[in-house]
RNA sequence: GGCGCCGUACCCAAGUGGCUAAGGGAGAGGUCUGCAAAACCUUUAUGCAGCGGUUCGAAUCCGCUCGGCGCCUCCA
């Protein structure tokens, strides 16, 4: 079964055909080439923008899981009016203010467990490639000057607006004006290059000072990360206008030949029922949360939970209920490893973990159906625990749920990773209580037991007593 | 005003023409237990916002109505 997943520019759903070649066998195709738009490093990101990376994690790691080879690329935008404003109120330096947002940034993507992607190109670092593209255009007569700006006509440009499907729509008159609107030919057009201002970072450039304008920059580190046409970009959806769409315009524009194949766009974290967002104040972020006590493995789980077409209601709660399905999860391996039984391994459950893992990897490759994916998952533990239950599995048995538990984990990246960690608990001060209580209840002195189990208690630690002896773990 | 998405049990959420409407949480019952807790098991929608229509057959397609959200402006 052929990887198929939503194209927005296309609007359907498409199969993946990296290099644009249907190959016969997954191993034939050349590295999926994804580029995802990152973050603009004024502040910290709040959680609906984790929704996005998480996702492309998620979607990189089904690749991988799927056998195809994957060239990743994320944008840090360290130099926009929102960055520059930043270092400027701190009266610092543009490149240390967004170093400190950088770093945040990455520490953030670490505690959610999101694999580094292969390239992580700052828009700084890619102002010859701008350069490129803006030579391109002059040459080919698609942009014009205005008071020191350059600007991309998009009237020149035939389809624009194809993937937002705007082109038959009117932008509504009475908008207000940004600054950057100011004189442009169409209110569409775009700023490729703006005139410096005062005191203001601005690079030489053939066509004279300045500094780039936002969508310019993922032109640019796609033509000097991968060259030519891309497989996959992805980004929230709204970025489909314009930032996607103006994308596509200058990088077409320039080069003459197709930009992305495949455009993946997320949609929207809601808070109370609307967007999470900077400017609605309504946002958490990923401190914010840790702050409260929530760990990041629920967090991740909870953000991938969803399919990434749907809009998604955050609230705490949610993150709850995500922390109880992860127990469902971890109860499974403390009940495999407490298993005693000696004898040969069941042929049942093998066929049960190769079903499991091949109804998961149906619904994953339909559309990235995660919802569903995690129901075959949880059929699965069902059906295990079933069987443990009935005294049918054996020790020879283990390995084969871990390992199929493994294969999962490459993709969701939620079942393995610990928050906190027994080892960080004195266990065999944990242990002795334990067997005193054991003791205690052997004698019946119920009450020093129960003492005992409260004490425990106090400290997080729950005792479970099983027929095969007393086990912990913490709350 | 234009374009688009969504409305499935107490909560979250799959399912988009055809067996008994996945799964998670919560609740209820049970197993285990000195009692608990935890864990596990069982169970919970004759109905899928409402009303019409198409069809042998619809949560699923079409129309209308109601409700919510997003984009059209910086935004993941």
């Amino acid at each position: 079964m052929p990887l198929k997943i939503y194209n927005t520019l296309t609007g359907s759903v498409d199969e993946l055909v990296p290099g644009g070649t249907r190959k016969e066998q997954v191993s034939d195709y050349p590295s999926v080439t994804i580029y995802s738009c990152g973050p603009t490093v004024y502040s910290f990101a709040h959680i609906g923008n984790f929704r996005t990376f998480v996702f492309n994690d998620f979607l990189r790691r089904h690749l991988k899981f799927r056998g195809f080879k994957v060239n990743h690329a994320m944008n840090i935008t360290d130099v926009d009016d929102k960055t520059i404003a930043g270092a400027r109120a701190e009266g610092i330096s543009l490149e240390k203010y967004t170093a400190r947002y950088t770093d945040i940034f990455m520490e953030d993507l670490k505690t959610l467990n999101i694999e580094p992607v292969e390239h992580l190109p700052k828009a700084t670092d890619s102002i010859d490639s701008m350069i490129d593209i803006i030579k391109q255009l002059h040459d080919k007569g698609y942009l014009y000057e205005k008071e020191g700006s350059l600007y991309f006509s998009i009237a020149k440009f035939n389809g624009y607006g194809r993937m937002s499907r705007l082109d038959t729509r009117e932008i509504k008159s009475g908008l207000r004006y940004d600054t950057d609107s100011y004189g442009k030919d169409d209110v569409r057009d775009f700023a490729l290059w703006k005139a410096p201002k005062e005191n203001e970072v601005s690079w030489e450039t053939p066509y004279g000072r300045g500094r780039p304008g936002w969508h310019i920059e993922c032109s640019a580190m796609i033509r000097k990360i991968f060259g030519t046409t891309i497989d996959i970009h992805t980004g929230g959806v709204d970025l489909i206008f314009p930032h996607h769409e103006n994308e596509i315009a200058q990088s077409e524009a320039a080069y003459g030949e197709t930009f992305v194949r495949h455009w993946i766009h997320v949609e929207h974290l809601l808070v109370n029922g609307s967007k999470m967002s900077k400017s609605l104040g309504n946002y958490y972020t990923l401190r914010d949360l840790l702050e409260k006590g929530y760990s990041p493995r629920s967090i991740r789980y909870l953000l991938i939970s969803a399919h990434y077409r749907k809009q998604f209601n955050f609230t705490l709660e949610g993150i709850t209920q995500a922390d109880q399905a992860l127990d469902r999860i971890d109860n499974l391996i403390v009940r495999l490893s407490d298993i005693k039984k000696e004898a040969a391994p069941t042929p049942e459950l093998r066929k049960l973990a190769d079903s499991m893992i091949s109804g998961f990897t149906d619904a994953v490759d339909d559309d990235l159906n995660i919802s569903r994916g995690l129901g075959v998952f949880f059929e699965f533990i069902h059906a295990v625990n079933t069987l443990i239950s009935d005294d049918k599995l054996s020790r020879a048995d283990i390995d084969a749920v871990v390992e199929a538990l493994k294969k999962l984990d490459a993709v969701l990246g939620f079942i393995f990773i610990k928050d906190a960690s027994k080892a960080d608990r004195d266990e065999a001060w944990i242990e002795s209580m334990i067997q005193e209580r054991l003791q205690a209840k052997k004698v019946r002195n119920f009450a020093r037991a129960d003492e005992i189990r409260n004490l425990l208690t106090a400290q997080g630690i729950i005792l479970e007593d099983t027929k095969d002896g007393t086990r912990w773990k913490l709350k």
